[in-house]
DNA sequence: CATGAATGAGTATTCATTCAT
DNA sequence: GATGAATGAATACTCATTCAT
């Protein structure tokens, strides 16, 4: 897998950021280019249009955000050690990256994503479902479907990134210690602690 | 309280359906005056601008939301009845509107959503930060701060009813129903059933 | 000849007013409307269309110009006499009503003017050329075409107007009476002082 | 300085000629676009809007009456002679270009001339004082205010190539050199010829 | 007479995209 | 590859005018 052409990451940054602050919209190309040093046309080099771009940043985003899951995603720790591993990778990153965070939850939510495959054909759910299925199988976590539960567990990790973002709510570091907890203590077998 | 004007009715709901099959930025004002069947002008004796159309709509759209809250949220139930009709309350309304639902994660996630007021100022989050106080005051739910509850268990109907409308996971009926359960069995005090 | 219906005279003042500060185009009949607390259709029950308020209003208020030359141009009083009357009586109309003076230059020199007849057949400026005939037939003035001295002299009056009017000069009103003694020394006729 | 960019003078030449036909108002880019033979767009390549246009349009054609100015102000020439060239080069630059003389007309006179310098800052004006500085210090003028003189006499050429090119009063060429001959009459200290 | 909601043609401006250099 | 001037379709918004009440 070559290394993304220089010029080519400079304008998936850009665009990130910018997309951050003012929406796909508010984020004409000549902005990305400006932003991204370099000129307007040369965009047009490497992505065929604005939509096609906007499509694969998303891919491009999408990759991190999986590698963060593989890393988690270890089947030889225990599972209950497994999930708090992954709440808080995922968080974490969310965390450190909002601009991903902002851009994805547009992205989700608008005309663009509708072309998307389903969730069963995308590798960040499949990872996803996946892990909750070990938890179900090795008897950790109650018997609901493993895609019910990769879609909660990331709503609420996403929730939980976006209020803190937002700076809307004042929270204390403790306090976001408790939600996976709660989450964990929702989703958990009925004899497990 | 006056009624709404039969027209600016008509141009709140053709913008939402519209807003949710092609986003905001995909729903020229042309297009809201042809679906609403008024003349383009009109729209702006009841709106200054597009972006106050959205932000009304919006609130247009809150006090629906708030309604259901109001008509859910009842002192004289026991707690916990109370939670699962609140749920299922919710979680109804966005899925017979799922106009709705798509609009308002669009709005959330746009810069629209910029200048408005922090959560703890905002009618729909007051009513329900103080349905989880209720609930920890009477012992029925973890100590945790009430507003990281609320906006859990909002995040979690959301996505539920997202995740249902977009048709992207089979689900059954039964599947559902689990959900709520989950959340309550997070969040529920220790020695509560 | 009726008095002005109230209304009329309303919108007339109000337009004269509005245009003055913001221009023909800078004044939608919305604006006058309000400003003349009338409805916008009422505008259109006194005046067929905008450019036609507009071309009525210039009559109208050359109408007063034209009645402050009615009464400075006085035959019985010698010719010099009557000369500095008539500046000082149109310098200090233009000068108590800037309204008018702004509205006059602005329609001058706008398309409306276009479709007016030639000077010759225009109230005003047949008195004001009657005037200078009177001046050059006694003597008092140099053998010039009174159409030339009276264009030559009203020009003159509204420039002192205007640039007293805007501001951008400061002006002492000692200076301001030497302007109608240039404008002598260089109309009369050479033996006279 | 470099010289001004094809297209740049191709608009400005355009809009003069428009503005002159039918005003500012009357004047949509679109207009201005076609006449000029590039895209609508690209004026904005020049020009960040109608108004900027205007205003830079405005200074692009002071500085060719300036131009003319400096031309005939000369130091060595004696005054009287230098004062029928300034006059003469003035009302034969209005004559041969009547866009400009139209366009400055229509300029003056609308709110766009509102954030304008006052005239002791602003260049035409302050040759055209010091012109009439001169013939007061060399004691050819009356003791006026060069200020005064400057705007009597531009107001006079102005007026002059206005009535002549409005068509709208017939003239011999013999009659216009008339006319600085008055004003200078006017203006001449008393025992000057 | 008076109203003002409704109309819709018209306008300034933006921005994705192209292409000659 | 890279540039950025040029394009022109698309869009938000304005405003003169009409007409049912």
């Amino acid at each position: 897998m070559e290394p993304i052409a220089e010029k080519k990451k400079a304008i998936f940054e850009s665009t990130l950021e910018l997309v951050r602050e003012n929406g796909f919209h508010g984020t004409p190309m000549s902005m990305v280019a400006k932003h991204a040093g370099v000129a307007a046309g040369t965009i047009y080099h490497y992505f065929e249009s604005k939509d096609k771009l906007i499509c694969e940043l998303f891919c491009y985003v999408q990759k991190q955000v999986i590698s963060v899951v593989e890393r988690e995603n270890c089947q030889t720790i225990p599972f209950r050690e497994c999930f708090f591993n992954l709440w808080f990778g995922l968080y974490g990153f969310y965390h450190t990256n909002p601009n991903v965070l902002k851009f994805f939850e547009q992205f989700v939510n608008s005309p663009f994503n509708a072309g998307r495959p389903s969730l069963e054909h995308d590798t960040f759910h499949q990872l996803l479902f996946s892990f909750f299925e070990r938890g179900i199988a090795e008897g950790h976590l109650k018997q609901v479907s493993p895609k019910i539960l990769g879609i909660l567990a990331h709503s609420n990790i996403v929730s939980t990134a976006k209020i803190v973002a937002s700076g809307r709510l004042a929270f204390e570091e403790a306090e976001i210690e408790q939600i996976p907890q709660i989450l964990w203590d929702g989703m958990k077998a009925p004899n497990i602690t």
